[in-house]
DNA sequence: ACAAAAGTGTTTTCTATACACCCATGG
DNA sequence: CCATGGGTGTATAGAAAACACTTTTGT
């Protein structure tokens, strides 16, 4: 089970000293794939066991770099769209000794055992950018579709409904742009939409109101390779597109 | 200008040591009276210069509690709706060295110079039910109207800006019941979302709508003593409402 | 030719808005 | 009796929802 080196422990340990402590970022990196929301996360090394990335924020750091600086590190974006959406400031917000148990770390003595007020980030990522890295402490680094995550360490299941029931209510004036490649389908934009809002919406009052916001240019291309109809490929008006999110119009409610 | 006594900045710093460094917590106050917003501002000892009441986070206390603390202090109420609603998380909040010269703190060597990231909280209040008591670095603690807000201290300007552009998206959300007395008048209500959404509403499609949604129940009296005509009194359905509010349901968008 | 997804318009319902008059009260 | 805010209904416009068929494409 405890197979940490000494010395990760040891960099880990001085990483810490210089960050501030009782204070950490988790970060919830959403992704769209194959018609589900995944998330990135970590298997801590030498055990069967997932938590979502985090880290911590130095001391002359700024909150929303930390995150970027974390992200960076897991998913080799330089660029990313991350909000954060609630504080984790319970006392206790897990069952330690179960936690310490899972992980095998030995914690208990060090600066670790120090209860931590989480920052909670979420980003939304486009899927096929990132190249999942795991961190010093974690030997792998992956996706899971939403709907089948395993029992995660910490409160991080929690947090992860924390955090898409914030996107949800937020969607309005998310960019959700950053969840899909340069150009896409129609179809592809409302399976994302009926992803995140947990329900079916009808194709044509979709492509209507789609239309009208005049969020969308259509290029010429169309995605072949489908057994099927031919869907054209379109991509986000720069220009339109931002001015909608900021004033929250575009809602499927 | 520094009429600190040394007693109180030796507290301060004791309890600051009890405390997480480099975390703070912002607290604004939402009242509403005559018709206008209000926040609740504290005066600094000795100054002119206001700031919003705040505090630190124990090493062994949530979040939410710390908030509960530190406004019970400052408002002599057990009970009120707290929110958070931002992190102030930037490395450079504010600039360092008007502050101190404007409340002419000893700060510059001890451990207050730390940059701190700040939790930022509203409440909403009922505005009659709050005895503003200063804290120990305060001799005024007051409301004051929205619309003529002086130029605070530190980035207290800013935070309030946030807190109220937070509290006007999440308002289907939010139990702006807080803000009224147990019985209130329906131009009232009307005035109380016509302020927060910074618009006027018609009465007639007001009427309609809230009556419509049910929050409402009317009680047989009146308000008297004004000279026109009684309006009716009504209050809050303790069921009806909580479920309106947790649906989000009642925009006036 | 067929299976399956892409693409499109119209009708209906509901929701939001605009709008004006009488009523009640205290002074 | 008058000044002022309280209280109400209706008509219209716009937005959202329901709904079905034709087109396209690879196999």
């Amino acid at each position: 089970m405890k197979n940490f080196d000494q010395t990760v422990i040891q960099y880990f340990r001085q990483e810490a000293e210089l960050s501030i402590h009782y204070l950490s970022i988790d970060c919830v990196v959403f992704g769209f794939h194959e018609g589900r929301m995944r998330v990135l996360l970590l298997r801590w090394k030498g055990t069967n066991e997932w938590s979502l990335p985090g880290g911590f924020i130095r001391k002359t750091e700024s909150a929303d770099a930390a995150a970027v600086r974390i992200l960076r590190e897991r998913t080799g974006l330089q660029q990313l769209f991350l909000q954060q959406f609630h504080i984790f400031g319970d006392a206790i917000r897990y069952d330690e000794e179960d936690t310490w148990r899972r992980i095998g770390f030995p914690v208990d003595r060090s600066k670790w055992s120090e209860r931590t007020i989480s920052l909670g980030y979420y980003a939304l990522v486009e899927y096929a950018e990132v190249t999942p890295r795991p961190d010093l402490l974690s030997d792998a680094c992956d996706w899971w579709s939403l709907d089948e995550l395993p029992n995660l360490l910490f409160d991080h299941n929690h947090i992860i409904d924390v955090a898409l029931a914030g996107l949800r209510r937020q969607l309005p004036y998310q960019p959700i742009s950053h969840l899909l490649p340069e150009t896409f389908t129609m179809p592809e934009l409302q399976r994302l939409y009926e992803t995140i809002l947990g329900r079916t919406l009808d194709a044509r009052n979709f492509y209507k109101k789609v239309q009208a916001s005049g969020i969308l240019q259509r290029t010429d291309e169309r995605r072949t390779g489908t057994p099927y109809k031919s869907p054209y490929l379109y991509r986000f008006d720069p220009v339109a597109y931002p001015a909608v999110i900021r004033g929250g119009h575009l809602s499927f409610l």
